[in-house]
Order: C-alpha cells, then sequence, then structure tokens
DNA sequence: TCATTTTGTCAATTATATATTACACTTGCT
DNA sequence: AGCAAGTGTAATATATAATTGACAAAATGA
C-alpha cells in the first residue's frame, strides 16, 4: 500500500524543452521551486492539480509524465 | 491559482465496469470508501499515485480520468 | 414488502503535500 | 578570477489529502 512509488520525467522533459528553469516551471505552475524540485528529484507524490498543470506547461500527456514503477 | 478545478470520470468509468463498488474499487486502490467517495464527487483533488491506482484497475489512461476544468 | 448492499455524508483525527526562509554548491558567463 | 543564475537540501509551519467510526438514505434483489 505504501510501498508503491510513483516515477516521472518532469526533469527530463523540462530540460529537453530548453527554455525552462525549475523557477519557471514552478511559476508557471503555481507552486515554490522547492516544491518543484523534490516532484523533479521523485522524493514524494504531488497532487493531480499539480501534475495536471505541468503536464499543461510541459505540453506532455500525463500517461507521459508520470507512471507507477513496481 | 486556487481556483483551477480538477475533473474526473471515475465514477463513470467504474459504473460502465459493471462489477466495481465504490467499496471494491477503494480496496483495489487501497483507500477508504470514503475517500473514494469524494474523489468520484470531485470534491477535491487526489494524489497522482491514488490516480495511477484508479486509472489501472479501472483500465483508462489517466488523461482519458483526469483533466484540468477551466 | 423486507432485508441487504451500496452510497452520501458528518465529525474528528492523522498523514503528508506544499509553503517559507535560508544557505551552500554548482554552472555559465565575462 | 569573479559575479549571477540555477540547483539541492534542511527545518519549521500550514493546508489539505486521507483515515476512522458512524449513521441515514437510497438502491438492489428476493
Amino acid at each position: 500500500m505504501k510501498n508503491i512509488s510513483v516515477k516521472n520525467r518532469v526533469k527530463i522533459a523540462r530540460i529537453e524543452r530548453g527554455d525552462l528553469t525549475q523557477g519557471k516551471l514552478a511559476n508557471l505552475v503555481g507552486v515554490t521551486r522547492q516544491t518543484m524540485n523534490l516532484i523533479e528529484a521523485q522524493k514524494y507524490n504531488p497532487t493531480i492539480r499539480v501534475c495536471l498543470l505541468i503536464s499543461k506547461h510541459l505540453e506532455k500527456s500525463l500517461d507521459e509524465l508520470f507512471w507507477i514503477d513496481e
């Protein structure tokens, strides 16, 4: 239950775009840079709202960006 | 920032399957029935981990199930 | 109709996502 | 060498996701 971990490629996708820093993406999404840092480091599970906003600004689908690592 | 709401069609997708009650789906996902009820009623934003598990058990993509209502 | 299952909802608590402030380390630029 | 911008991370505080226990009402089926 608690040992299922979520992975993401937010950092990769952001860097691929070339024009976004952690801070800029955080601003666009409406979270702090520290929160974005933790998300990119895959240190915890963000809410779907934040994920949807990340997905929107990185122009990637949710399914491309987030998955269950089993 | 706070006025962006997340919508989902979890309830519709669950009922379409025909074999799952709120309680059964909650069990599969590993949350309580009350939590699943609130998610289906779109009363708050679940974490991506819960969304991924819902998506897996309903056999729908994240993008089909969750979106931003603007 | 009656019994059982399923759902909606409430109040109170716990767990955790997110904010805030801060600081050190790296990287790129000139 | 510097300075500025970007990053990783820590400690503490706040907001809210999620739990627990409970009850009434609606739905389902005999």
